[in-house]
RNA sequence: GCCGGUGUAGCUUAAUGGUAAAGCAGAGCCCUCAUAAAGCUCGGAAGGAGGUUCAAUUCCUCCCAUCGGCACCA
């Protein structure tokens, strides 16, 4: 990844859209976004993706619970992730939807058949515990003591046979264990790749990819050949991230893109990305994904959020009440990213006054204040011109972006941050009366603002625009203009 | 039940087979450019029991606690 010229293509995961988005998809865009900043600010042609996952059958099923119609259901609710992802500042450049008919149908059959064309898709009869309720199967280790499901206790679940597609997954045990174990297709956090490594070693049995018609409620992507099927939602969502960049209906595109170079997703669904996803790609004979990173959840005050427990966090409010920049701040600075991690209003008020107004507000307006009176400053007063520690910081904080660690590289640039506050302390420009001196202390400074303002701006893009607003490092000169607090203090 | 991880200061975390580091919170000092901000100083920590070793927070065993994974919800 050393010249400009190559291509970066990310994804978020494809949220199944039954509901309002919640902090978690905040969570996840947000990282995704921040990683995909990164890359395009490195020189690289970079595409972000997202999308919905409109096939679930749950999505059917709330939709009937509304009284609305599928379509138009699942649309009001996928505007609202896009409402929030503009609201997060998370640029999709896609946004691929699973019952488009038009582009991700045609993409999704022609999946499956490069799959059964492979011979790797046969039918057989499933047979399994169905709750009516749920109208859903479940194994008997997903039930209570009574053997009911938990969602509607005192109901007898019945068993069902009927007859469905299967894919050879089995066939591919053996080429996932390589690939995962030697990083071809890298997953982390590595916890998350010893996990699908320890899975991968029970053996693997076929899955069913394809559901009746009657149990799909004529709902999803109809399977080639069979009017009487549609595909399991986990066939054709995993291939949103193809049919998104003209798998199936603009080859051209498609070469330019796929494969992704990283699939940012929830640590749930980690055994669909880490097997599902590349076995079919393997039996289909396409390119595999590069990377998967996998983050965790967000608990509130400690506890899973819930509906039932009242603690859910609207995101919307958040960003209503705080501002965007903050909370993308909040979420990728204190969750640790690769793990499960705690929201309160305490922690992100403790973040925001200690880091962002204490921090790095507060250093802003000090070099602004200092800077305004001689501004500007041009670049030839400014020495040493070379600064032998940039390369060092770049290395630091790419080592930590590349390998997913997202809040430490805001721990380490806010390392920098304090170091620049000590600094000025002790060369207390404010007393210092040689003007040669002091534009050399105030350049100084600014020209760490300005790397400060671009290591933060795949995390924080309207505050560097805002830095460089106050404190601009020219080819030639420094302009230095003090504007409002970046980050006034929350009492 | 099986497999794996984790347990370090009041809180959140770090490094390390040889004096345990940082942020936040607390106490004190100090500066005044800045958002009653910054800086400095201080106090305070290895779940329990064994074992290996000259030396264990680090490696091993057991116990306790806690978290995660264990295929048709997505």
């Amino acid at each position: 990844m050393e010249n400009g010229q190559e291509k970066f293509y990310i994804t978020t995961a494809i949220p199944y859209v039954n509901a309002k988005p919640h902090l978690g998809h905040a969570l996840e865009f947000v990282q995704t976004d921040a990683v995909a900043r990164y890359h395009r600010l490195q020189g690289r042609e970079t595409a972000l993706l997202s999308g919905s996952d409109d096939n679930a059958l749950k999505n059917v099923q709330a939709a009937e619970a509304a009284g609305m119609d599928v379509q138009q259901f699942i649309d009001t609710n996928a505007a609202l992730f896009a409402d929030l992802a503009q609201r997060l500042n998370v640029q999709f450049d896609r946004f691929q939807k699973g019952s488009d008919r038009a582009h991700h149908y045609p993409a999704s059959q022609k999946l499956w058949e490069l799959c059964d064309a492979a011979g790797d898709i046969y039918k057989k009869s499933y047979e399994g515990l169905y709750c009516l309720g749920c109208e859903t199967f479940y194994t008997s280790d997903e039930l209570n003591e009574n053997g009911e499901c938990f969602e509607h206790p005192g109901r007898k679940l019945e068993l069902v046979s009927e007859e469905n597609y299967f894919f050879r997954l089995s066939k591919y045990q053996d080429a996932l264990i390589e690939l995962v174990s030697s990083d071809t297709l890298a997953i982390l956090p590595k916890s998350r790749k010893n996990e699908v490594l320890s899975f991968l070693k029970q053996p693997l049995r076929d899955i069913s990819i394809s559901r009746t018609n009657a149990r799909a409620k004529n709902w999803g992507v109809p399977v080639p050949g069979d009017d009487t099927q549609r595909m399991y939602v986990w066939f054709d969502a995993l291939n949103i991230y193809q049919s998104g960049v003209g798998f199936g209906w603009d080859e051209q595109q498609y070469q330019k893109w796929w494969p992704a170079d990283v699939h940012v997703i929830g640590k749930g669904i980690t055994r669909f990305h880490a097997v599902y996803w590349p076995a079919f790609l393997l039996s289909a004979k396409l390119p595999l994904p590069k990377a998967l990173y996998v983050h965790g959840y967000i608990t509130v005050d400690g506890q899973k959020m819930s509906k039932m427990i009242g603690n859910t966090i609207d995101p919307f409010e958040m960003i209503e009440k705080y501002g965007t920049d903050p909370v993308r701040y909040y979420l990728l600075r204190e969750i640790p990213s690769g793990e499960d991690g705690d929201f309160s209003y305490e922690k992100f008020v403790t973040r925001y006054n200690g880091d962002l107004a204490n921090g790095l507000g507060n250093l802003v307006a000090r070099v602004a204040t200092l800077g305004e009176k001689i501004s500007p400053i041009s670049l030839k007063d400014v020495y040493p011109k070379e600064q032998p520690q940039t390369r060092l910081i770049d290395e630091a904080y790419e080592k930590r972006v590349m390998g997913f660690r997202l809040n430490e590289a805001l721990e380490f640039i806010w390392g920098i941050i304090g170091e620049r506050d000590k600094e000025i302390n002790d060369r207390k420009p404010w007393a210092v009366s040689d003007e040669a001196y002091l534009r050399h202390i105030i350049g100084d400074e600014c020209h760490r603002i300005g790397t400060i303002s671009r290591l933060i701006a795949p995390f924080m893009p309207d505050t560097a625009r805002k830095i460089n607003e106050q404190i601009n490092v020219g080819e030639m000169e420094i302009v230095i203009k003090k504007g409002p607090n970046l980050f006034p203090r929350l009492s």
